[in-house]
DNA sequence: ATCTAAGTTGAACGGCGTACAGTTGTCAAA
DNA sequence: TTTGACAACTGTACGCCGTTCAACTTAGAT
């Protein structure tokens, strides 16, 4: 009865039956214990599900820093990112609702992606907001990606027409901050006291 | 004691404490009633949610169908959807968490974009992408407007820079849209089997 | 005056996350 | 070998949740 085993038996009960299957009375259950005794490991189901979280992030695949093709390898750390999300659906709404993982491993994502994008020259207000976008894009299909979305077509597209969707608005994206990086590109006093 | 009664006071609730305190019995205390009463007006919580949520979409300023520049009638609609969402930040988890909502607001606005799309040139296969990839952006970044999303800036940035970088944003992806329709223009037997 | 149907209630069910006091088992120090 | 500290675990319980059901009230139609 360890910390990784009770996160093992989460990750089950999450892939058995969702998020809704995902309680600290069914874990300890799966684990012959009272539901108390979990307490002993975890500190609470919320950072439980912290945990499991960062846990997800830890499988995304990360480019090098110096990649020769930064753009490209923006598109691959999101791609890979988008992967292992929808391989997990039932935590992305875990993802959402705590407006996305503070763990180290979304630390280090993030800092990889502040990386990347300098190399293409965008830095400063105009970095934070290409994340911004590029991690909604991604999350926000992921989410999304087995719902009908309003009207009409009750059958979704399949994972792989959903993932090409996904990489071809990704490529929108990607151009559209290469192409105007705005960044200020000079730094220290004269950014100072722009907001 | 109506039904649009609990729906006022169910969006006060949410208002003043988010969907946490969003609780059929906080509901009912503040209507001065027994819990259960409220089960003589709203099928269950989740039905009041969905209720909630269509209420909300029924606020999105909607364009004409015929108006003279459709990719901006889209871009309009997207930003009037923004705005909506945004001014209830609380509702928007919810949102996510039913994937969509489905009720006839979200159907309307999802027929309304179909048409506007088409005017465009894209439709069939491309143009349910399309739908996915806008709405898609429009939730997730009013989902996500107010998080710090992984590493770093600690303070989030304005709603009025939000919005602007949604914007922008949004332009990309319509642009690409446009720039390649994509469509099987021919309908009939030629796309039949076609997946 | 009587019947009916809608609205409301008291009480309860089963489930949830979690706290607290007490029991057990393990193992180092005496 | 005994003792004692400490961590793991349990029994029990609290307060919350959404929801149900039989009973009661009451307004309007017959």
């Amino acid at each position: 009865m360890t910390h990784a085993a009770v996160l093992e038996a989460a990750r089950a009960l999450l892939v058995e039956g969702g998020v809704g299957a995902l309680t600290m009375r069914a874990l300890a259950c799966r684990l012959n214990v009272t539901p108390n005794t979990l307490y002993s490991h975890v500190e609470s189901k919320t950072q439980l599900l912290d945990d499991l979280l960062d846990d997800l992030l830890a499988a995304v695949a990360v480019p090098r820093l110096d990649d020769p093709d930064p753009l490209g390898a923006i598109a691959g750390l999101m791609a890979s990112t988008y992967a292992v999300l929808t391989a997990h659906p039932d935590l992305v709404p875990v993802f959402l609702e705590r407006q996305g993982a503070r763990g180290p491993n979304a630390v280090r994502l993030g800092e990889l992606m502040d990386g990347l994008l300098e190399r293409e020259g965008v830095r400063g207000r105009a970095g934070v907001d290409a994340r911004r976008v590029l991690i909604v894009h991604t999350i926000g299909f992921a989410a999304l990606t087995t719902s009908s979305l309003g009207s009409g077509e009750p059958k979704p597209p399949s994972g792989a027409a959903s993932r090409r969707n996904f990489m071809r608005s990704l490529g929108w994206l990607l151009a559209g901050i290469a192409a105007d990086p705005g960044a200020v590109s000079t730094p220290g006093r004269a950014r100072t006291r722009k907001l």
